[in-house]
DNA sequence: TGGGGGGATGATACAATATAACTTTGGGGC
DNA sequence: GCCCCAAAGTTATATTGTATCATCCCCCCA
């Protein structure tokens, strides 16, 4: 169900099929960044909240929140759904993670404490998504919002189809 | 609850706050062309589907799926969630409507039979939302893709914020 | 030092959205 | 008449998400 260290996939915009992907150092680094910009925020991060961030950045793959409730309970029996939750509404108003509304899931942000608009790539046959960072499509949609007299506030941009790896 | 013939918004693409907008004549186009279209394709448009599609249509807003439940069933009785996710998936399969996936609702599509991308602009105080087809916007998005060595194969882009007529 | 306030979590219940699986209906072709 | 098939009926359940109130715990400070 879970994606583990050996799991070599790709790792950043524009670079499919590169060398594997130490997926431990990634999620290390993810919670790093998050403790900082906590700390620097001071916002708590909980050891449920940092629990569900790790469990949400064991895959590429976004993650349901149940599926996240049923890990969390493996360490926390008194895990319930408000907990996942709560949980996962702190971490996507700090930008640590993402919620891919197309498919009710949530995914770890690879931008996290960068200002930043992301767009996704959810690969319809592995379900690995990547998060991309597109300056020139992000202002084509600041340009088509500007032409309607629409005031921006939230963008959700999500591409299904086929990754590299699963096309090619 | 539903919006009805006087209520004057706004019709088309960076067109805001121009003339009333008959939305009686809006249903009745829509209707029409469903049924033109669904003729050339051998498919059926049948009563509960034209139905559906008309309550859809009621107004600019995204309808939820158990809102149509509702309205549906004072006519017909025997309507229960099966009913109305089926109405709703033929629907879309036929480009008739549209689901907005960060409301999880859905929308008549102002560009039914005509090949097409959409993305929508999403009032979050009115609630009204618009349909807009921008090809430089859409090209960007097949553009980033392609950077990514990523097959599109559906397209989601939805704009969250204050339409003209409530930021003005 | 103990009382109050607030953020975080516990706990229970429920609301809202969506699908599975099997049955029945009805119209068209043979 | 009989079969076939798409559509709709029917029942049950799965999945996703919230509301509400209680409790805990830490920090502040009078």
């Amino acid at each position: 169900m879970v994606e583990h260290r050996t799991s070599p996939h790709h790792s950043g915009p524009g670079r499919a099929a590169e060398k594997p992907h130490d997926h431990d150092a990634c999620i290390d680094t993810a919670i790093a960044r998050a403790r900082a910009l906590c700390e620097e925020r001071s916002v708590q991060l909980t050891p449920i909240r940092e629990k569900v961030l790790q469990i949400v950045w064991r895959s590429h793959k976004p993650v349901g929140a149940y599926q996240v409730l049923d890990e969390l309970s493996r360490t926390h029996k008194a895990a319930r759904p408000p907990t996942v939750y709560r949980a996962l509404d702190f971490l996507i108003a700090e930008g640590l993670i993402h919620k891919i509304e197309s498919l009710n899931a949530y995914l770890g942000c690879g931008e996290a404490g960068v200002a930043h608009t992301s767009q996704f790539l959810i690969c319809r046959s592995c379900g690995t998504t990547e998060e991309i960072v597109d300056p020139k499509l992000d202002q084509a949609l600041d340009a088509a919002a500007k032409r309607a007299r629409f005031t921006v506030e939230r963008k959700v941009v999500e591409i299904a189809g086929l990754c590299g790896r699963c096309a090619g």
